[in-house]
DNA sequence: AAGTATAATTGTACCGGTACAATTATACAA
DNA sequence: TTGTATAATTGTACCGGTACAATTATACTT
């Protein structure tokens, strides 16, 4: 691992050590450079980490402070989607319902960005929180990537296999929001009614290269999902 | 401006004059250094800046690629919340219902961190998109930080007023979405029915010192309203 | 052609430095 | 006490450098 990651979790279990809260001011800069050996613009990638994933904020003159203090109850929206887990001590589980070697129709195709003759797997499942219905997921994978899955595999985590199995690292993603009412089969699913809120969310997973290996299409339990993002300026 | 960012902006306006697309290649960083004229890490803080936006993705060994081709009609998410507007042609109005003084209720007040006895204003739009109707505001400002107001500003945008009238910076916001269903007297400002489901999204905005001074609460029309996140690994 | 070793390209990690602007603490005056 | 200059603190911008790992191009085999 990267001196600058390493650096960012010690900082993090620091904080969550000390019981440090919203507010709270974290060693100066000069100190930490001297505590962690390393020079001030390691320290400085560290923290910027940490920034961007929401946990502290940096006032020029002033110091480094904790930022996060988030509302129970709520997810971030990223942890639902393969990235970094943040739910704390929040169980998530799957109920696979497919698993299979198909044909890309063309919208699928198309956001991969393959031929409707290359092979995808498709995955379906209902995902849940602490045995609550959490989303019902339909994705897509790339099989020139993800040569071989199972319902073993897709039970669990699907990022961590491709990651540590296959060696391919994932660089980002777009997601497209949308809020809808649900389908009759989406509904028996998720134990609601027909024509019930749901929020929607396609996301197109990228590989570093750029190359998109994953379309998946999530619908969530409207009562069951609140979700939480931070956002940083100047550029959001 | 600082350096970084001016050089961030000019690089984002080369990639639209080139017309550059999904995947082309821009000029590699020591030509950018040259042409710029200035260190490299200058050049790296502006590249990243622009990945962070999703506008590129870097690839070791190989060079810098275009990132962005969004699907049209689905907004950024941050573009509606205050941030840098990224609606491209659209055009974006206010009808203002309200603005006032009042007293905070315990549920503003705690999550903008001051008393119940502390004056804030309140403003309540609608707001559409080319004329279409997108979505019900109701926000809170604390008066300490934002201590004018009239509806000329309101229609126009408050955060562009904040920043320059009044010289304070936002630094980061914590949004909280759910989905849910509309009240009668929302359904009415949306021109939809009771019951229709609805995004809801609390938002609270904070300035670079780490103080609240904005809490939002909006919601959107359902059918009017898709948005796009872009997330990068691997801390998200 | 098709694979395979080798070299060139290219971005990233990490170092260490100077200058500076925003904040906070201090000293002093009214 | 209250305000106001002054100084100390502290993170950020920007410079320029070395080393290296991932990718891509090249030359060389088979």
């Amino acid at each position: 691992m990267l001196k600058y990651q390493q650096i960012a979790n010690e900082i993090e279990q620091y904080i969550h050590e000390q019981n440090l809260k919203q507010g709270d001011k974290l060693p100066v800069l000069e100190q930490m450079m001297n505590q962690y050996g390393v020079s001030k613009s390691t320290i400085t990638k560290a923290l910027e980490l940490l920034e961007r994933k929401g946990v502290i904020f940096q006032l020029r003159g002033s110091g480094i402070f904790v930022r996060r203090h988030n509302r129970p109850g709520y997810m971030s929206l990223f942890s639902t989607q393969g990235f970094k887990s943040n739910l704390g001590d929040r169980v998530l589980t799957s109920d696979v319902i497919d698993v299979s070697v198909v044909k890309p129709d063309s919208t699928v195709a198309e956001n991969l960005g393959i031929d409707v003759s290359d092979d995808v797997y498709r995955v379906e499942r209902v995902r849940y929180v602490d045995g609550e219905v959490l989303c019902h997921e339909e994705s897509y994978y790339v099989k020139a990537i993800v040569p071989y899955l199972n319902r073993e595999i897709v039970a669990d985590s699907i990022f961590d296999y491709v990651q540590s199995a296959l060696g391919v690292t994932i660089g980002f993603s777009d997601m497209y929001l949308q809020v809808g009412r649900l389908t009759e089969s989406e509904a028996e699913h998720l134990g609601l009614q027909e024509n019930d809120p749901t929020l929607r969310i396609e996301t197109i997973f990228h590989l570093t290269n750029g190359k998109p290996f994953d379309y998946s299409r999530i619908t969530y339990h409207y009562t069951h999902s609140q979700f939480v993002i931070q956002a940083n300026g100047p550029y959001m």
